[in-house]
DNA sequence: CGTACACTTGAGTGGCCTCAATACCTGTGG
DNA sequence: CCACAGGTATTGAGGCCACTCAAGTGTACG
């Protein structure tokens, strides 16, 4: 029953990501799939590179993404950039940036991707008349904000070569998560550079660290794969802990009544 | 209206924080501040340097700041430390950490401190019988998330120079929203460890950057009392813009009738 | 078949670190 | 009232990690 990769209606298997995801949290029941579904009714097409958000504009709409990879990012006065975060199938990219009178960060697609736009008062709606959506949904930001803390211990304490390791660890273990990577490998759809903006490093000293995790037997990244050939000693290596990517259920934590209702019916 | 220090009870001023907070989001009825009231009820003292929540272990609350600061950081296996964020008056210290299965981040008093513990049940009560409450709680963690990113940001591609003066221009700004600072003064319990390790500093380099901040006539922070003396150019070289850290009113997202209930009434 | 973009590699440099020693400060007990 | 201890701040010397600048090599695509 769980991750069901359909549901009563198939219409594209990308639109259950996002149910998907937050049955991690608890059941989802029809009902609430029915919302999900009309919140990401409305669908836009992003080419590669396409241009989402532009940080500074007033947005009242969260993205949610149904395909293809996004990057948040923050550019500097100077041309520095820096990417915040990567949004993957189930993410709302909007959060937190678009919150704020003007956005904080930029969005722009890494892949060509598929983006339903859902307004504020839409999402916000839901905290009325889904309660139990509203509070998944609430865990699921959750969870988003523990990557942006793991990501600054990273970031702030870990070596360069500490640092690919994990970034790549936790990429992998993402898309797992949705199904777009099998144990160890994956498609990846960004350039050195953008690892480095990721990571705060150089691109000259990403393509060096590579190399050496490639010569270590650890890591194989070559045109668009990711091959990650030790995940154990590379998780070693890298102190990479996935604990912050497995959300707890929330059922356990409601009143009575609340999460057991279909969970019975598997 | 807004911003009233006191409500009809006024317990102890420290209480009413968190009302005062989300009203940044929106106006709070006088039931949910009777129900934020009843949250923080039982209450927790803390002195300095007491730990409050291990990495690992599990819990089944958040927690409330009333009064002080506390920390929240990881210790790396070889004893390296990243200070995470810090929690002031009216923050939920243990999100997001807590909300897993073992916490991610240890907690700890920065100073004598006051901290009341909030049983998960009972936020996620909050969705069922306070929706509009719980959605202003759901953008209050949304701005901390955004707070995660903004450092990021910083860690990522700001110099040495740079962090400390965004890092300092930030606690300040926090600390005059909940009034425990001035325009441009404020006391500030940190070591300079503390200063290093929340920004991926080493304690000797963070100690030549305040001097050269204070030979520069921008900052002086002597004992427990920082001084910005030039606001404007400390933010320019810092690169510092403040929305991260104001909060858009929700009330004009919300479907008919949520929002002006008693900003008429003001 | 040229232009663009991504990757690779080298040489040289510097920002920030590590290690270590010294000064300071605050509370505490003799 | 002074000695002492523990934490905190300051300062120096030396070194490395990762940066910058720059050139050169694929490789995809119009």
């Amino acid at each position: 029953m769980r991750q069901k990769p359909h549901h009563d209606a198939p219409h594209r298997d990308s639109e259950t990501c996002l149910a998907r995801k937050l049955t991690a949290f608890g059941s989802v029941s029809s009902d609430e799939q029915a919302i999900l579904r009309e919140l990401s009714s409305g669908v836009r097409v992003v080419r590669r590179r396409g241009d989402i958000v532009t940080e500074g504009k007033k947005y009242r709409t969260l993205l949610l993404v149904l395909e293809g990879i996004l990057m948040r990012y923050r550019i500097l006065r100077d041309g520095r950039r820096q990417i915040v975060s990567l949004a993957v199938p189930g993410d709302f990219a909007g959060a937190p940036g678009c919150f704020f009178d003007g956005a904080l960060y930029s969005i722009k697609a890494v892949t060509d991707a598929v983006v339903a736009p859902v307004p504020f008062d839409r999402l916000f709606g839901t905290f009325e008349s889904q309660p139990r959506l509203a509070a998944k949904l609430f865990w699921s930001f959750s969870c988003e904000a523990a990557i942006y803390a793991e990501n600054l211990v990273g970031i702030g304490r870990l070596s360069a070569l500490e640092r690919v390791g994990h970034f790549l660890l936790e990429l992998l273990t993402r898309l797992r998560a949705i199904g777009l990577a099998d144990e160890c490998s994956c498609a990846i759809p960004l350039s050195q550079e953008m690892i480095a903006d990721a990571l705060g490093l150089s691109l000259p000293y990403v393509n060096r660290v590579l190399r050496q995790l490639d010569e270590g037997g650890l890591v194989t990244l070559k045109g668009q794969r990711l091959v990650i050939k030790d995940v154990e000693a590379l998780s070693a290596l890298a102190e990479f802990e996935p604990r912050y990517l497995q959300p707890q259920p929330i059922g356990e934590y409601f009143e009575n009544g609340w999460a057991p209702v279909t969970s019975a019916a598997a």
